[in-house]
DNA sequence: AGCACGCCGACT
DNA sequence: GTCGGCGTGCTC
């Protein structure tokens, strides 16, 4: 009985993106299957290449001209079913090839990693019963929720999104079910194991994390395919094994760490939302402030939006353009004065955000590409757009001597220091973060996103640039802003005084209750009056070059109908954009991608290694 | 990606 | 007459 396998291949060639068929010789029978890494003859040369299997079984009438598999290289599955149906299915949607997905989904195996988990028979954890929680009991009666955790929640041991959701993973423990979990970034990681910590639930965690060493993470790659267990990580665990899959949770969906640089550029939110359909499982999404996207899912009725308990919040708003009026300054005085720590969000890094002509008034740009100018953390002028480091020349009206227009967090920090002289100032920013401090008497200046924890939760919170944020010309800034300030007020305590400095209207409203899921509603609205994402999507390609640009936008006007998809005028050079429906997500990306790679075929000014189209199915940087 | 096949010009 | 240029296309 001839045994025949499918083999895959981790290549991003879309020639290479398929399954081969080799016969599986019979000394190799009783030690092959499903998952396993293969060594196989490939190509004219007959050179051994390593695939996966994808598929094994006895086929009677096997087609003429087979080759052989020449050995069997992992004595174990490293690829799961589950796993190659996620990756086919997340192909189709982003455009992109299977075979560029595999490196996500199967680490680099190490040897006597192998040997040792072969040897070790899987320990039997226990843990206890899970408590009951908002979370846990609404997922007892709803499929698909989006949960909205406590806010000013910085005094708890671990933060109660990371608590709600352990619990919600305990509960699937409890009946042989896996749990998979994706966190944003190291800091968010670290929280959700305090709260496994906490609950002793530290045994049953599989963690996914490019983080740890190479042997260790195929070791746990390898436990999530036997064991039953809670798997979590950054993004690229969208991909990882759970055996029995049952909930699948992410956290902070809108966060960009979610969204993948390198081509498929998937993002976590899609994945998961795919792969809860596949396998059949319970989503949890949970935020602060909602994603955009999250509201248009629950707008269809797909998800169900649930909030744990909020207890009344001390907000203020101030309309200032000062950051720091009489009251406020009078306010963080006392605090600093009786030891308690205060966090100042400044929406910029750096000295200045801009810099002004001391004389004519005029803003300053880029010698060399027109780009606004800011002035860095280490104090040099540098372009926002190329970078670089630069001299500014004299202003077009004679004079060469400039003034910073608004201060960035550098210089904020500065000004702390002289206003505050006794308390200790502690500057965060993305480039030089701290994620998390002991000490009390302090005054934290951080930029969005870098704030650290504090241990008991900072006394009060002043979101000192609301009005830069909402201001800038993206299509998310409001949404990314109002998660970024719902973030930095989680870090409070729960007697803490939270300041909105230059709010008004509609928007000082609802965030004088919090109400950041009314706020990003009513942005959705108004997106959904214009047709802008995420009502529809939007897909960008970029070509490398102005000829094979044009060849796309011939080939693109002629077999895409233009009753389904509308092209965008856009100002970046080389770039095509799509805005279509949901429902034409798929075809699209099947006529783009054969497109695209007969149009590669056929490219002449194509260099070796280039990528001639690089599709992204859902660009959220283009407007 | 490799690697061979193949159809042109320059050479002993 | 044949050596080698790299354009084209295939790999189970």
């Amino acid at each position: 009985m001839p045994l025949v396998a499918q083999v895959r291949f981790s290549s991003p060639l879309p020639q290479l993106d398929k399954e081969f068929d080799y016969l599986v010789p019979d000394e190799l029978q009783n030690q092959i299957g499903f998952g396993h890494l293969v060594e196989v003859p490939f190509g004219l040369g007959g050179k051994l290449k390593t695939g996966v299997v994808c598929g094994i079984a006895i086929d009677d009438n096997p087609r003429e001209k087979l080759l052989s598999i020449q050995e069997v290289i992992s004595a174990l599955p490293v690829f799961t079913e589950g796993q190659m149906n996620l990756c086919v299915a997340v192909a189709e949607r982003q455009a992109g090839a299977v075979g560029e997905l595999l490196s996500v989904s199967i680490p680099k195996r190490y040897q006597r990693a192998e040997a040792k988990f072969e040897n070790t028979h899987a320990s039997f954890i226990s843990v206890e019963a899970a408590e009951d929680a908002t979370l846990l009991s609404s997922l007892q009666k709803n499929q698909k929720v989006y949960f909205q955790p406590k806010f000013l929640d910085g005094s708890s041991v671990a933060p109660d999104w990371a608590l709600q959701i352990v619990y919600a993973c305990l509960d699937q423990f409890a009946s042989g079910k896996s749990s998979l979990v994706v966190l944003p970034d190291f800091a968010e990681l670290a929280r959700f194991e305090r709260a496994l910590e906490h609950l002793s639930a530290t045994s049953t965690g599989i963690r996914h994390t490019s983080s740890e060493t190479g042997s260790n993470r195929y070791l746990n790659h390898l436990t999530a395919i036997t064991r039953v267990g809670i798997n979590y990580g950054l993004r690229g665990a969208a991909f990882a094994p759970a055996k029995n899959l049952g909930l699948i949770a992410i956290w902070d969906d809108g966060d960009e760490s979610h969204i993948e640089q390198t081509a498929p550029y998937w993002n976590s939110r899609e994945v998961l939302l795919q792969r809860a359909e596949l396998e059949q499982t319970k989503l949890v999404i949970a935020s602060h402030s909602p994603s955009a996207e999250v509201i248009r899912l629950i707008d269809i009725g797909y998800l169900k939006h649930i909030e744990s308990i909020q207890e009344p919040a001390n907000v203020v708003i101030t309309d200032l353009s000062d950051r720091l009026d009489a009251q406020t300054f009078a306010l963080i005085s006392t605090l600093l004065s009786s030891g308690k720590p205060v966090l100042l969000q400044i929406a910029n890094a750096g000295w200045a955000t801009a810099l002004v002509c001391v004389s004519c008034k005029e803003v300053r740009s880029c010698p060399t590409c027109a780009g606004p100018v800011w002035v860095d953390p280490s104090g040099k002028i540098r372009c926002r757009s190329c970078k670089l480091q630069l001299e500014l020349s004299t202003c077009t009206c004679g004079k060469s001597s400039t003034r910073p227009t608004r201060l960035g967090a550098s210089a904020i920090a500065k000004q702390m220091e002289r206003s505050f002289p006794n308390a200790t100032v502690v500057h965060s920013n993305g480039e030089n973060r701290i994620t998390s401090i002991k000490s009390h008497a302090l005054l934290v200046v951080a930029t969005p996103g870098a704030e650290p924890e504090v241990e008991g939760g900072y006394s009060c919170v002043l979101i000192a640039d609301a009005p830069s944020m909402v201001g800038s010309p993206r299509l998310r800034a409001l949404e990314q802003s109002l998660s970024k300030w719902a973030n930095a007020i989680s870090l409070a305590s729960s007697d803490s005084t939270v300041i909105f400095v230059g709010l008004r209207d509609d928007l000082a409203q609802q965030m004088k209750s919090l109400a950041f899921h009314e706020a990003v509603q009513e942005d959705y609205k108004d997106r959904e009056d214009l047709g802008l994402p995420p009502i529809t999507r939007l897909a960008s390609i970029i070509s490398s070059n102005p000829v094979d640009h044009q060849k796309l936008l011939d080939a693109v006007a002629e077999s895409v109908p233009s009753d389904k998809v509308r092209m965008l005028g856009v100002t970046q050079p080389n770039t095509l954009v799509l805005d279509f429906a949901y429902s034409f997500g798929i075809e699209l990306a099947n006529i783009l991608k054969s497109l695209t790679v007969k149009l590669t075929a056929s490219s002449k000014s194509k260099k070796p290694g280039e990528r001639v189209y690089r599709i992204n199915m859902d660009d959220g940087k283009v407007i």
